[in-house]
DNA sequence: GCTTACCCGAGTGAAACACTAGGTTTTTGT
DNA sequence: ACAAAAACCTAGTGTTTCACTCGGGTAAGC
């Protein structure tokens, strides 16, 4: 599993779903706005996250996505492992003997054995929780403004770039606290 | 916090430096060989190690690096967080009102709390843990063949490039085992 | 048949990754 | 004093990934 700004924008977008999907699907371009992530880009997540059965999209006016899944069955691991999916873990993939002269390969069970836990652990969190937490800390859902689809043109403040492919997770030293 | 080889190379060589540093500084040219990566890559990344107290270094002959801290006060989350330390998290980074008309910016709670359970759970886990997990799996020390320094010139099997920044973390896709 | 919205692939600049190259400094053994 | 060993440092380099744009295509609703 990788920890990018990747995952957090399919997590970000997954919760943003399970806040308004009771209204009907959501449209992405209405995530877009919302999120500030560019269009093409949710895209191209929602494709995976569709192609995983994490969620189901529905075509044409009024469509948009949907959870596939009750939030509560939907963990945090899936979304993150959905986007980026892994290519290849340890330099000695998949051979025993990797230092030659049959010593073990370190990496191997060590890496295994941490990424079995961080697993677990996003596997234990669940979007529901997600969720309740952004209910519990003022999310109100806004009125249907009367009409479908009434506002159709607004100035759309486009989302600006923020290329870097920057830290998730990101934390003041930890070092500092000690 | 970021999580790619780079956080896994640093975490390897810090539990190879656990296993050995019984029997004085270990260098790096030696966690060269065993672990297989470059040596220069090594060194930087130990210098950040230096540079944020969790090893010692000594220089000149019979030298090397040792751990500044008990393996049992030292864990995983701090060792990654050295290595590559975070630049930025948010992409509305400190604003409150990232959104423009008062919401408030759902990413910038969420994540925060995912990341201080990342980092609970990557600080619960210390290298002592590690290092006793390999001694369980039948790691065992070699000899000290008599003289220091014995084998000062040997076939030095070069470390082979593997450009690519994989993936930490991989696994198969959790999805298959629901 | 227009709009809406999902779908898809190719391409792009910047950044990070995983190194390499080539040095300098400090310490040790002779 | 000298050479070797080791840490230290800076500046590069090719590849990959990130985050995104562009330009279309396809399915559904009015």
């Amino acid at each position: 599993m990788r920890l990018t700004t990747k995952g957090r924008f399919a997590v970000t977008a997954m919760i943003d779903l399970g806040l308004r999907q009771s209204a009907g699907p959501v449209t992405l371009a209405a995530i877009s706005q919302r999120q500030q992530i560019s269009l093409s880009y949710l895209e191209q997540l929602f494709g995976k996250l569709r192609r995983n059965g994490l969620v189901e999209s529905t075509r044409g006016p009024g469509g948009g996505y949907t959870l596939s899944r009750a939030p509560v069955e939907i963990s945090v691991a899936e979304i993150i492992t959905s986007v980026d999916e892994p290519i290849d873990a340890t330099q000695c993939s998949g051979k025993e003997n990797c230092l030659g002269d049959g010593a073990r390969c370190m990496t191997h069970d060590l890496w295994a054995s941490l990424n079995a836990k961080m697993v677990d652990f996003l596997g234990s969190i669940h979007l529901q929780q997600l969720v309740d937490e952004q209910i519990a800390k003022g999310f109100q859902l806004e009125e249907k403004t009367g009409v479908k689809r009434a506002i159709t043109k607004m100035p759309l403040s486009k989302p600006f770039r923020v290329n870097a492919p920057n830290s998730v997770f990101a934390l003041g030293n930890v070092l500092s606290k000690m």
